[in-house]
Order: structure tokens, then C-alpha cells, then sequence
RNA sequence: GCGGUCUUAGCUCAGUUGGUUAGAGUGCUAGUUUGUGGUGCUGGAAGUCGCCGGUUCGAGCCCGGUAGGCCGCCCCA
């Protein structure tokens, strides 16, 4: 017999997992819609064309490639074959994949769709998205991104908007967050100190890691590396992290000699009418060392991560949000000139937080109000007429399949939580009533049919 | 992609230095006076001990490989 098992990194949801994860989504969804976002939704498939070289060299092989249909291997090349050259014989026989994020797919339905957009075009999304990589806490193989962009416009007043809405989302549930805020520009005024586009892609990657090796770990690899000439810079961005606020870091950004440049200023502008237009800065932290990787942010770009006591002390993972502006992703697919600027909710890491730490409403159920319990076949369809009636007056309520015991019916409806049970016999059914069991006190009493609505919405 | 670690009943886990028919709790199921649960009692079913191969008279236990889970690196939601 085969043994039934899931693709590593996959996951089934149980109906109780689903309420949570839709407890989540439609606090997301409630919050784009008050911000005037509407939703799309894209395909699972994408052409490689459209997704490969947006994300890095890393992004590129953690795609999910599929093979075409048909005799696939017929035309690939005969070299290829015999080599077991996989990198060359991918293309030949994998026209298509599995989305990555839903950034990219965003770009492509703007450039697809311009005609009928009307700019600046502000949409939301909630998908699945898949990467190859390796599955572990927090990482999934499958997971879900909700997505807010605003295309076609390059005011910042699009990334406070996004800033507050993620105050918003995780005021609602009740989850407290910080938000970090960097802006490539102030990063590529360190252009000039690293003296190389090589050099300072390397000193992004390396910085990236403070958190985990320290700053002197940071200066270490940093020598090892051979950017030792760049020490100095890593070691002025860890003073600017000791400074409590905004103000005192922007302060030292104008001191700082080496950097002051054009980009430094672009970059401060923006940043500084972040914070203006940010109804609340308490949770947003201009942060210098954050670089994030994928290749296509331009402007400011955000981090966000949970930040609240009630978390167990060991419970780590990832950031739980992310995103930024990008000005060159629809030139891409040739239509120049488009800003967007979007970030991203992972819904699977955000659920995990709250249920470690224990946050989900306990109120959370899909149970029906009430279950009627028929205790020989001739009541069943009784049972269903009392059913149907109580269901068009808008009480959930289901008839238990068949005439079990009755001590096996009232397993089950409290199992699934019912409120009530209607029990239903010969006698019952004899005088039009019902006997009406309160599923937590116990109390039952025989009512009539008619009666039964107004004593479940009275109690 | 690299390294570490784990995998025994539906679920959570015991299983001593390799030695007869592999256990517990929970769940499931059937009884326990006729039609009353969430908390009683009694019984029952359920495992080729992840999979493949090796060592041995004999393997859940030792060895090799492989798949999956978890953890670390890389990267990220």
C-alpha cells in the first residue's frame, strides 16, 4: 500500500487552521479596501521569461520549473543530452514556472493591461507563491504573500500610506511589530567609499548579516573579503545604530564626510517625508545597515518584524513583511517611466507568530448553532423540514446524517461545538415539537417548532 | 546547494548491553436498562518499528544508501 505523503515543504490546513488563516486575511483585506486597493490575482504559471533575472542569481535557482507538455525531450539538443548538461537543457524542455513573488506578475499585468488602467493603479493580492528552497521553521516550499502596490505614482506618500497600513493590520490583530525603513540611496552613497559596484554589492550582503555575527564579526569578514579600506565606513553605520532617533542618525548622515553626494540627498529627502507624513513613528526605525536582497528596489525600502513580549523567548523567525520601491520593474516588459512602490504580509510566518504566542481570538468557529438529532428513520424527514425552515431564517444549523444513537449524535455536537440540539422522536415529531438541549448547561425542554428561533437568538 | 539531527498504532511518545507473540496515553469502535453528551466501567480493532540493502543463528536496536520532518549555513515571507 502506498503510504499517503506531502511534497516537502507543503502543507495541508485543517478547517481550524482555515478560520485562523482567514481571521488573518480578511483583517488584511478589510484594511486594503479602507485604503482604496482592489484585488487581483494572477496565475500559478508564469512564463520563465517573465520571472527569471528579476530575482538575483540566488532568486533564479530557487524557481519552481515545469516541464512542457508532450514529448518534451524531442527537441532538446542532442549535446545537452549526453553531457547531462542541466543548466544548458532547463531551457529546452521548461518553458514555464511557478510564481516566485507577486511583484513580478504585478509588473507584467500592468504592462499587459495598461490600456484599461487607470494610474496610479493600487491593487492587492493574495496568493500562493512557491520557491525551491530549503523547507524549515517559518520557510515554507508553498506559502502564501498579500501584496499592496501602488503603480504609476512616485510621491512618498505612497510608502507612509503602506507604512500605516502596516501599523494598521497588526494593530488589528493585536500583534505588536517594528518597522525598519532604509532607502538605496543613502546605501549607494557609500558607492564612492567602496570604490566598485562589486565591491559594494559585496559590502551589502556581508552588512546584511549584523545581527546574527555582530559588528565585529562584520568587520572581520569585511577584511577577509579584502574590503578592509571599508572598516571605517561599517564601523560609522554601527555608531548611527547606538543613536536612539531618527533625527540624531539623520543628523550624522549629513556630518559624515565621505558620502555626501546627490544620492545620499535623494535618499534623505524621501526618508525625512516618510517620517512627516507617518501619523505614528513610534514602531519605524530608520535603519542604515538594512539592505534587502532582491535586485529591482530603487528608493526606500522596509522590514518589518514582530517586536512583542508575549512571544516566547526562543521563538525566532524571519521577518514577517517587506518590500519597497522600485522604479525600473515595468521597463523590464517596455513600459518606461512607471514607479511603484509595494510591500508584502507573509501570511504563513504572521500566523505562526500569533499562534505561538498564543494570540488567535479564542472566539474563532465555524460551528453551526444548532444540530437536530433524529432517533428512528421516520423523523428524518421531519428533522429536514425543521432544517430547511430554520436555515432560510439565517440559523446555521445541520441534521446529523442518519439515525445514529443518540449518544453518538451528541459526541459528535460537541465535538464540532454546537450550541444546541434539537432532539427529535416519535413523540416529538407526534406533537410538532422539538426537545431543545442547551449544549453547555445541559438544560433541555420540549418547545415548539415555532418556538425555537426565539429561544436560540434569546439565550 | 552544504552540514547536523530525528522518523515505532490516526495523534503524542516508551522500548534497557541486538534475543520469544513490540507497549502506554489519547483518539476510534462496541457494550454497559428502553431516547441523553462533555467526567464512570468492561471489551475490541489498529503497527511489514519511514523505505531499500547489508552484518548476524537472530535487527525496532549495529552498518550503508534513500525519502521526509526539525535545526544551523545560504537566502528570504
Amino acid at each position: 500500500m502506498e503510504k499517503p505523503q506531502l511534497p516537502s515543504g507543503t502543507r495541508d490546513f485543517s478547517p481550524q487552521m482555515m478560520l485562523r488563516r482567514k481571521y488573518i486575511l480578511s483583517i488584511m483585506e478589510n484594511v486594503f479596501k479602507l485604503h482604496g486597493f482592489g484585488a487581483i490575482e494572477t496565475p500559478a504559471l508564469e512564463n520563465l521569461k517573465t520571472l527569471q533575472g528579476k530575482y538575483g542569481d540566488e532568486g533564479d535557482q530557487l524557481l519552481f520549473k515545469v516541464l512542457n507538455s508532450g514529448d518534451f525531450l524531442s527537441k532538446a539538443n542532442d549535446t545537452f543530452l549526453t553531457e547531462k548538461n542541466s543548466k544548458s537543457l532547463t531551457p529546452q524542455i521548461a518553458d514555464r514556472g511557478l510564481r516566485y513573488d507577486l511583484t513580478v506578475p504585478l509588473a507584467r499585468f500592468v504592462v499587459m493591461n495598461r490600456d484599461k488602467i487607470s494610474f496610479p493603479f493600487k491593487r492587492y493580492q493574495l496568493q500562493p507563491v512557491w520557491r525551491a528552497d530549503r523547507p524549515q521553521k517559518g520557510r515554507y516550499r508553498e506559502f502564501w504573500q498579500c501584496d499592496i502596490d501602488v503603480v504609476g505614482a512616485n510621491s512618498v506618500v505612497s510608502e507612509a500610506e503602506l507604512v500605516e497600513m502596516y501599523q494598521e493590520v497588526f494593530a488589528k490583530l493585536d500583534l505588536g511589530i517594528s518597522i525598519r525603513i532604509n532607502h538605496r540611496g543613502i546605501l549607494d552613497a557609500f558607492l564612492p567609499v567602496l570604490g566598485s559596484i562589486e565591491n559594494w554589492n559585496a559590502f551589502m550582503v556581508i552588512i546584511d548579516k549584523a545581527d546574527k555575527i555582530g559588528e565585529d564579526g562584520v568587520a572581520n569578514e569585511l577584511e577577509n573579503r579584502g574590503l578592509s579600506h571599508s572598516i571605517d565606513a561599517w564601523k560609522w553605520l554601527c555608531s548611527t545604530q547606538k543613536l536612539g532617533n531618527y533625527n540624531q542618525i539623520m543628523d550624522a548622515l549629513n556630518q559624515y564626510a565621505p558620502i555626501q553626494n546627490e544620492s545620499l540627498k535623494k535618499g534623505m529627502n524621501e526618508i525625512s517625508a516618510v517620517f512627516d507624513f507617518v501619523g505614528n513613528t513610534s514602531n519605524l526605525q530608520l535603519d542604515l545597515t538594512l539592505a534587502r536582497g532582491l535586485s529591482y528596489y530603487t528608493g526606500c525600502v522596509f522590514e518589518v518584524a514582530v517586536n512583542d513580549n508575549r512571544m516566547p523567548e526562543d521563538y525566532k523567525i524571519g521577518s514577517i513583511g517587506g518590500g519597497g520601491r522600485y522604479d525600473n520593474l515595468t521597463g523590464i516588459f517596455g513600459l518606461k517611466d512607471v514607479s511603484g512602490v509595494g510591500v508584502s504580509f507573509g501570511l504563513d510566518r504572521i500566523y505562526d507568530n500569533l499562534e505561538a504566542a498564543n494570540l488567535f481570538p479564542t472566539t474563532l468557529s465555524d460551528a453551526s448553532t444548532l444540530l437536530i438529532c433524529a432517533l428512528d428513520e421516520s423523523s428524518l424527514g421531519y428533522a429536514i423540514d425543521i432544517s430547511r425552515n430554520l436555515r432560510s431564517n439565517g440559523i446555521a444549523n445541520e441534521v446529523y446524517p442518519g439515525a445514529a444513537k443518540l449518544k453518538k449524535q451528541l459526541d459528535y455536537a460537541n465535538a464540532k461545538g454546537f450550541a444546541y440540539a434539537a432532539i427529535i422522536g416519535s413523540t416529538e415529531k407526534e406533537e410538532n415539537k422539538v426537545s431543545l438541549k442547551n449544549m453547555i448547561s445541559g438544560d433541555q425542554e420540549l418547545v415548539n417548532v415555532s418556538d425555537i428561533l426565539n429561544k436560540i437568538s434569546n439565550e
